[in-house]
DNA sequence: CGCAATATTGAGTAATTTCAAGTATTGTGG
DNA sequence: CCACAATACTTGAAATTACTCAATATTGCG
């Protein structure tokens, strides 16, 4: 059972700093909420934490020379992110939805000496991991983009959304861009296939960010084309 | 150190049934020889082992219902593969180039006690794993089909590559269908990509599974298009 | 040597991107 | 609170890329 804190450094210009890293680090598990717009790491930067996510949204992005970005993951509540290769980090992660975070000191996942418990449960995320990004694979190399956004909106849609009436309402923090660069397509590209999905009757958008499902049988279709 | 012994049992007929989860196991770790065509483990096998590549070339898939097929890894000398989510393997993992693989049993990489060494040594190759699988997302999403390909000889032949003369040279044992499917790419365009590296006079193939690197660097060029 | 499997090449097509407006939405300073 | 600027989203048309289907060539194996 996780007690959540709001401190009371969730200002933006502390969020933004990743102040997390220079804090005295009493304890070896730190509760803290970052707002919108917070940066949790940058690529490169020394890993001393693996993150726990309770809420909100988090966004793990890598960035091409020519600068190509890819959205490598959303982390949204009950992921842990940031699992490090060697002793940096090798994406950005920043807060798309206020979000509050536990960080979990990376000696916990590399030695099972103290806490073996926690050892296991950092190890069995990152194994998790693995296969969620091989998932991840099939969506980037072998599905059309309809299928693409159709499979996107019904994984957000599984994890977070709530029922209204018969329907399935959920938010969307994040921008058409970052969909755009997780799914390997263009903003355009989504856009058109949101319309799509609109004047199909298979969802609906209060806001661009807060999407009803209003046949989600015909959405499971659309994320699998069928041959 | 290892030592890789070439058991006896390398037989075809052995070899593709994975025989090596049914044998008795007196020790932790186990030395195999696999033939081309070998299967090691499919999509849902209980996970008893993961693999360390000490030669040859494994190739770990993932297929979809409707066939569509996703080679989400090869497995090359040094790698360990077959991290499982839970009990389950969650590929199918063929032998592609008569490889000798130690076995690891996967109590080694869950906890540390008796061997924090290995343990240490796998866990740290699972966490190189994600790395490595956030690289091919970049090569999935965001690259085209001539930089896929190009990225894709430059791997294999600096993972596996020999100088010979100016030129580096190395075996491409995995089918034109096997890149396709690693690539997001039809084996017609990996094909294509392939004659024109060659028509300007970057590789040259002796065999469809020899090649000869002439100009690396025009085929690193190719693989990060400038802008 | 001949056959089956694999790879290459060609032509036409479908899908997504690119470029270009246009329309909302959001945030900011007056 | 409003007007304006900036950002985000949507839509359209043209261009490009990779795919599909089809035929041919090559390779490897029995």
């Amino acid at each position: 059972m996780y007690v959540t804190l709001s401190s009371e450094s969730t200002s933006a210009d502390q969020a933004m700093g990743a102040r997390l890293l220079s804090q005295p680090a009493a304890s070896h598990t730190q509760h803290r909420t970052y707002a919108t717009g917070a940066n949790l790491f940058h690529e490169g930067d020394t890993a001393n934490h693996v993150y726990e996510v309770k809420s909100g949204v988090l966004r793990l992005t890598r960035v091409l020379e020519n600068g190509r970005r890819q959205v490598i993951a959303f982390g949204l509540p009950g992921d842990i992110i940031g699992f490090p290769n060697g002793d940096a980090h090798h994406t950005d992660c920043d807060v798309v939805a206020t979000a509050e975070i536990i960080a979990h000191r990376r000696s916990k996942l590399e030695t099972g000496a103290g806490d073996p418990e926690t050892h296991q449960r950092l190890l069995r995320a990152a194994l998790r991991e693995i296969t969620a990004m091989q998932d991840h694979f099939m969506m980037l190399a072998r599905k059309s983009a309809a299928e693409k956004v159709a499979s996107f909106l019904l994984a957000i849609s599984n994890r977070t959304g709530a029922p209204l009436g018969n329907y399935t309402a959920f938010s969307l923090p994040m921008s058409r861009a970052d969909i755009a660069d997780f799914l390997g397509l263009t903003v355009e590209t989504v856009s058109r296939t949101f319309s799509i999905l609109r004047k199909d009757g298979v969802i609906s958008l209060e806001t661009p960010q807060t999407v009803l499902v209003l046949d989600t049988g015909a959405l499971l279709d659309a994320s699998q084309s069928e041959d």
